[in-house]
DNA sequence: AAATTGTTTATAAACAGCCCG
DNA sequence: TTCGGGCTGTTTATAAACAAT
């Protein structure tokens, strides 16, 4: 009731209903250097298939794991499991279990876990060392649980979905004048009469971000002026042509403004401004993929085998989540909620899906640098796209610093070979620049309150971000010509500048919108004062706020070990802190040459960054589309990722 | 009216009166390679020291540059200009005149101007190459003229000084309720009876960002806990205390957030958070620093020789500015106005402030780099601290991109040996680390846009970001040891961990927060389609949008060469495009233990980075405190520059 | 002169997580 | 001990002030 207007709650962002239930296998207890098992899931423990309970979020110890999902020592990082998930598994209560059996710690501290999604995707969760900062963390060795069904009101987004697809709207726009606090805004927009009943002109339940991100990728060239992106809006979600008011232009120049990932180019002939999102931050998040298609998945754009125990939608939205909105325009299908955006709280692994080779750390950036630059400081020079991101937040020295401990430390090997990325692609840009996303704000977590961290590779040719991500499909009302994350042979050669300068110098996550610091090696800078950590890699001598110090820190010259290779993390330290290399560019999903096209789906090979959610879980990646959150449209979802992590065959 | 609050305006951003008069000394026409002057002022061209001129801003073209500014020929950059500015100098007709200069193009594009603060300190301003994006640029070899005195109204800041210390307070706060358009929101804060004429009760002219800088910097460790920081800020600006409305707090957790300039880190217990502010971005700001001393400068914690041409005041604002505010408690000394965050549009140069080596681009993060790191890629891995901002806003690839093509060019050479910078600090960090500040979006100019830059050395050993800097002191009337930009022995060592997870991996902007692009080597990323210039080092094969792309560009190999070596760029579009890497760590101002010691004074030797500004003068950079604005307090304002570049001697 | 576009800061708010009484 | 409230921290939304066209 102040005088502010009320945030618009879009999506609400929610805590995962982690109960930090003490319950866990003491298998992780155990905490000694695990035998040194491949990733084949044949020492995998696995977990009950069973039917999930539909337990209400008491943080009962009752949990189990859904979807024959197996768990087994990682072979060379002590306090580490590796979790092969199905894709049809509860991600909820997967994250909800290996959460609580974070929080125990082994002789190293926490636990990690390193996620592979149903045999295809590589996910790696893991805890830090036993911080002291939380007491109630005694509880080590406590058995396993699993939470299930968390997924009912842990994601917001459903129930929106439900009420949208339901046509029960017509509150949403009373809402928003009268739940605003703010009655004087009512009579602001009194354009939009239909709007109590057009489902379409209810706020979609997307972010700003989200939405320009959506209007940019539906063109081919993938950039789109001011004007153009209002009004692709516009044509898109009635609500802001009838209901919202004015001042939402505002805020997509804010939004534009704001994020790093929104880059304005110039015409050649310097009089128009269009509006692109950098190819790395580029989740090619697409409208299509937020509506439910119509019709089943085929034809997807790149060979994808469904495959390994990939149990159907176990679960799924309430029956009314599965309506489709009615045909109007080019919003007919039903809108999916996104995940939550990846650069949240949360670190980017890079999966291994490429062969078995990691890229050196600078390596691809090598490539293309001049030789007299003998300086290879470049501290995330590798892949850089997908790595841990939980780390403190740092200065990027101290980000140096971490990737030096890494290096330094004993098992990560550099494996200059680069076998995903054609050579070209791979030359400069690779090291630091892979991490993308939108840029804000962001630090690495501290290890006190590392939980498992789920890294789950996008199921689709695109980072869809979608939960139930399905469609590879173009939006077939939309006009314009999905781009399919393709780059648009004209675009990205045009003769289009940036026009507006680079405020921010700054490496790290700056800006807002980005990668997780992990992707940002130089960012991921050792915890100066960290020395409450046990974890040596961590540890760096200067303090953090000592400028010449920070020039201590090698630049993230490890490389990190390819998955399967798997020491490669000597300590959870080492993998909490440091943001891993995981160079391989993932190429097995696409072609070659796709994925060089496709600059847009770099969030699929490299990191599938989603950065445009509103519900974050925090401190859990859940950095893909998992199909069976809320539908039933798996189709796309059986993209085997079993092509991408050959060991999970 | 509307429902929300109005946002208080603190110090209104005010675009430099540039007039684009087209007046200006014809020889920036001639633009082939001027001669290979050195940088002393003997082949300087002198400005008529006379007095300014108070003329209006109207564009007339009769501008004079004042205190004695000599402008030569660039020895070996065609279309540059040296420029000498006497500290005394009015820096807003130095950069109106030059700005007016800068429209002109030469045959290689743009005019530059490489700015040297009154032979102390060097500036690089330059403007790329004729981009049609302004037709009314054709104003070539225009008579040269320079504004006078648009100091009066391009910084409000002075007159809100002024305003503030003559206790003409009363209607700041009752505007907070009534000109906020929120008359509601009158009745909140009943509890400032007194705030009417308490001159302290007058809201602060700083930004959030500026006060919490100003708060964490007060302590010796420099860091803070938030509540720390809210007693902080309400001791030293009673307005919030008793005048605001308790959601400061909120937008102090605000900026907190959301800049990356701020780390949160975690004591060793994991029980306490400390807000620090990262090293690079540290400017070191205090409190005292925006106060005019009253007492003279003395006791500069380095070494200082007031020396060259150094007019006192020439300027000053009106006389009522001189006033001093009324001591009370520490805050009795006159609120100075802090100068535009550099990191705003501007791009930073690194000044050739150590001998004259610069450092290879990665070297110093080789440094700690372990070996087995191969890929050197490192796009900014020298200094990494100053570079030209000037740069489209691009994605990190095209950052290398630039780099690249920087390196390439020919006369950059590189020179691993690096002064400044003791090697054991330079390490790893140094490179992309180097650029801070704080952590908003930010993005590189369209060359088409381009305004001369002026790169000036902080006069003081702190980036003060004063417009009249001057004083070393510390704020006597706080209670808390002013650190004096020394890294306390015992903060950046201590245990505390970082806490927070870094969620942007992406390198550039990130943040918000940070030095310009050019300081994020990797960020700087060439205009894949910026055809439109015809600059060659700006053009990459790739287009902005193609991800694959990016990895052409190398990553900053190309090492700047020191200022005196003259060759910096081959054209002006390099100077623009290419972030310098400018890799010489200045070490000449202060002691190497000194600057070892001093992170937070990185600012100054490395890039003096200004980023709590509100008053931003778009697109150029003013990176230095500039004695002659408002006050004679010129007392550390004469700390010689000379000591920095020996040239100017 | 006005509208558009772009950048920044401020403010409010919705949560999440933690701590503490 | 648990529960609830408060504090801390992160994000998004909205408004606004400017700047630059």
């Amino acid at each position: 009731m102040r005088e502010s207007p009320r945030r618009p709650i879009i999506l609400k962002r929610r805590k995962l209903p982690f109960q930090k239930s003490e319950s866990d296998a003491g298998y992780d207890e155990a905490d000694g250097p695990r035998c040194k098992t491949t990733l084949t899931p044949s020492t995998a423990r696995c977990f009950p298939d069973g039917p999930r309970c539909k337990t209400t979020l008491t943080p009962s110890t009752a949990r189990c794991f859904p979807d024959g999902i197996r768990m087994m020592d990682h072979p060379t990082m002590p306090d580490t499991q590796v979790v092969v998930i199905p894709k049809a598994a509860d991600l909820q209560s997967v994250i909800s279990a290996l959460t609580a059996k974070g929080k125990e710690c082994g002789p190293q501290g926490r636990n990690k876990f390193i996620l592979l999604s149903g045999s295809t995707s590589l996910e790696e969760s893991k805890t830090l060392g036993c911080l002291s900062t939380e007491p109630k963390g005694d509880l080590k060795k406590v058995k396993q649980e699993t939470e299930c069904f968390p997924l009912d009101d842990s994601l917001t987004n459903i129930q929106w979905l439900g009420k949208m697809s339901s046509d029960g709207l017509g509150s949403e726009s009373n809402q928003k004048c009268t739940s605003k606090d703010n009655p004087s805004d009512c009579h602001q927009q009194p354009k939009a009469p239909e709007k109590e009943k057009d489902p379409l002109s209810e706020r979609p339940p997307y972010s700003y971000m989200a939405m320009i991100q959506f209007a940019i990728n539906s063109k081919k060239n993938r950039h789109m002026t001011l004007k153009e992106i209002y009004n692709w809006i516009e044509d898109h979600f009635p609500y802001f042509r009838n209901v919202a008011k004015p001042g939402w232009k505002n805020s997509i120049r804010h939004n534009l403004s704001l994020h790093d990932m929104f880059v304005r180019e110039t015409s050649p002939d310097g009089k128009i401004s269009y509006w692109t999102i950098r190819p790395e931050a580029n989740r090619c998040l697409t409208l299509d993929q937020v509506y439910k298609p119509l019709v089943d998945p085929v034809t997807p754009t790149c060979p994808q085998i469904p495959q390994v125990g990939f149990n159907k939608q176990q679960k799924r939205g309430p029956p009314e989540l599965k309506k489709v909105i009615p045909a109007t325009g080019g919003t007919e299908r039903k809108m999916k909620p996104l995940l939550p955006r990846t650069d949240s709280y949360l670190v980017p692994i890079q999966l291994p899906l490429g062969q078995s080779l990691f890229l050196p750390s600078s390596s691809p950036a090598t490539l293309a640098t001049p030789p007299h630059a003998p300086s290879s400081s470049t501290p995330s020079s590798s892949g850089a796209s997908k790595r841990v991101r939980i780390a403190p937040k740092v200065s990027q020295s101290d980000v140096s610093s971490v990737m030096l401990c890494a290096s330094t430390s004993q098992d990560i090997k550099e494996e200059p070979v680069s076998v995903s990325v054609t050579p070209e692609a791979l030359p400069s840009k690779t090291r630091q620049q892979e991490n993308s996303s939108s840029r804000r704000k962001q630090r690495l977590v501290l290890p006190a309150t590392e939980e498992p961290v789920l890294l789950y590779p996008n199921s689709t040719l695109f980072d869809s971000g979608v939960v139930s991500d399905v469609s590879p499909f173009q939006d077939t009302h939309d006009p314009e010509p999905q781009p399919s994350c393709k780059p648009d042979p004209d675009s990205p050669n045009r003769e289009y500048t940036f026009k507006t300068p680079i405020k921010s110098s700054h490496p790290s996550s700056s800006t807002p919108s980005k990668l997780p610091a992990v992707l940002e090696p130089w960012r991921i800078t050792p915890v100066r004062k960290g020395g409450m950590l046990d974890f040596s890699p961590i540890r760096t001598p200067s303090g953090p706020q000592l400028t010449p110090q920070r020039h201590e820190h090698t630049p993230f010259s490890f490389n990190s070990t390819p998955f399967k290779e798997l020491p490669l993390f000597s300590s959870p330290r080492e993998l909490l802190t440091c943001s891993r290399p995981s160079p391989r560019r993932s190429t097995a999903t696409c072609s070659r040459e796709l994925l060089q096209e496709c600059a847009a789906n770099r969030s699929l090979t490299e990191g599938l960054v989603l950065d445009t959610m509103n519900d974050s879980l925090s401190k859990i990646l859940v950095d893909i589309s998992f199909p069976n959150l809320e539908d039933d449209d798996l189709g796309m979802a059986n993209i085997s990722w079993s092509q991408f992590i050959p060991e999970l065959k």
